[in-house]
DNA sequence: TATGAATGAGTGTTCATTCAT
DNA sequence: TATGAATGAACACTCATTCAT
């Protein structure tokens, strides 16, 4: 049935992704993900013209889902620190739900795959305007203090990117619980930004 | 003479880490190394038994150097605070300064290159384990507020990472300076872990 | 309708033709085939149990065209001389005029595509066979002087081929004029053929 | 030795010539050439950088051996007529002695190749420019009479080749004999290009 | 009549590695 | 210490063809 055509296309990029993950952007060979799903090398080409159209594919599906995740959590609740959490929340979350979704965004060498469209990674930039626009409100709101919102943002993301991207590559200390580590890291990321108030 | 046997050694560490660095790990070639060093490709294995044993050894030699570079900076100055951010300073200029080896540490995916021993991954941990007892005595000093020094002591150096894995990977706003972006991040983050006392 | 049928089997004869002039033997594809007419490579088989087979076609068909045109040309002269000239004539035009048609009758490797079976070329010799006679009754009338008119006719035939597909090649100098290196070599083949009576 | 070093390569290109005189161009494969001298396909990148490489070497070297043959052919004797006899009957010679090389220097599309360097054609061009000079001077002696000596020196080529190619391409009547075929046409394209004076 | 799905064989090429010298 | 020769495995991709519909 026409359940049964799509279905192959999704196996391709549930596989590939998993590969992706996995073993990462080198380890990702047409022949590995027929194989994984059953399936001759070829007929990846029935759906996808070429491998870098495979991969271009995966990482735009996963750009835009990221984008969404962010705007319907930052929808969820009101108040300009409110927001401010819920976004950094929402990456954070995407990012430990849909762990392969969310590596391919940064996994892959912009060199290593044929051109990326430019204009594609615009799409993923629809998450730190929002940001942006939150931390400019919480300057308005004397709940921040800051130079420069753009960069603010950019850093958040690239503070919490990093949190994530240690964990993922299981670059921490035995010793070191993986969620206090996230918890904590989001905390101490968040008071970097925000100015306190001391409970005198 | 045993000058030329070790510099021959040295020369192929070097354009690995050149190539490893410019084209990444999926370019790195025996052929290669052999050809821009004018030296048969052969010749590697007489210093290193295989690809997997020289990346090796180039991870290794990089986080040494990591090591000490922070270890060095920490000794330039006393007191606690300034030893934190010496700490924290040193690790992103080894960074900036030495974007071969600093990119080497991370750039490799644990299982893309054949699995790199555990323990020698545990030389890495100089560097937490020397901010960890930074941290701890601003605790005792009162200077910093955590729960837990090891874990803030990662959670820093994951930070920081993310910041200069993002301006590496070019994934910053062109209207962004990334000099600027740096430096108000590393503010951030510092801010984020210490006391700030109410100008009242 | 039958209509349509029989329009779709000339458009694949077309469209081959034309790829195999302009790309050669080996660029020829169902798929490209498919391609080129809106049609699926698969619809191809319904017409023809095979490239081979396709291929065998388009030779036949050309090959058949060349020989009717030869035999028009002749029929529309009388006299010996006229219509040997004739007949070299119109093989020339056809070769010039219907280029794709021309080339696939000699483009083709006989083993490059399977065995074209060899009583199809039998056809291809009603061309020569018509030459031959008149080449006989040119030795007859003393018009040409010879020691085997079948062989004569195959020589003209070869030198003829010669000079086209050199030209259709391009390995002439790009200084020499196409046209008239045509008539210049057509004029010198037909001299090498007729007795000259001298001009006393 | 380094007798035997030498020699796969001589194989290889020994081997490819016989492929692409048995098969054509388009049966040219890297394995295939490997498989007929008993050696990987792998093993032929140690002596030529690609495909193209190797194929353009073959025909530089036919083209350089057909002008040699030519050349030494012409030097053997004197006399303007004997001269334009000597090119003529090298160049035959050549074709029927060097089958594979000959062959080589016409089957392949200009397009099919990657490029091949327009200046290596140049050299063929030697036979062709010692044949136009004998020609000049056999108008000059009246032993020819013609209006271009270039377009005739290439008519001569194109005749000589069609002649040769049917032959090859097994196009001739199975009655026909080969050697007498050749030698009446060569006569016939002889007698095209020289005045003829009448034995009264 | 026409098609989309699927595939095994084949293409040129690169790679890490071994071996004899 | 250093190399050139050699290779099997892998890569992305194309092709003619079959099959079920």
């Amino acid at each position: 049935m026409s359940n049964n055509q799509s279905s192959l296309r999704d196996k391709i990029l549930e596989a590939s992704r998993n590969v992706l993950f996995t073993k990462g952007y080198d380890a990702l060979s047409m022949r590995k993900i027929g194989k994984e799903i059953g399936v001759s090398a070829t007929s990846i080409y029935l759906y996808f013209k070429s491998k870098d159209h495979l991969v271009h594919t995966i990482i735009e599906e996963s750009v835009e889902e990221l984008s969404e995740a962010i705007e319907k959590g930052a929808g969820l609740v009101t108040g300009t620190i409110a927001k401010f959490e819920a976004i950094i929340r929402s990456y954070v979350d995407f990012a430990l739900e849909q762990p392969e979704k969310y590596q391919v965004i940064y996994m892959i060498r912009s060199d290593a795959m044929g051109r990326y469209p430019k204009d594609k990674f615009r799409k993923a930039r629809r998450g730190y305007t929002l940001l942006e626009s939150v931390i400019r409100q919480g300057i308005e709101e004397k709940a921040m203090e800051l130079d420069d919102p753009m960069i603010a943002a950019y850093s958040i993301w690239a503070q919490l990117h990093g949190i994530i991207s240690v964990v993922y590559n299981q670059r921490l200390d035995s010793r070191i619980d993986q969620d206090k580590f996230i918890e904590e890291s989001i905390e101490h990321i968040v008071q970097g930004f925000l100015i306190r108030t001391t409970t005198t």
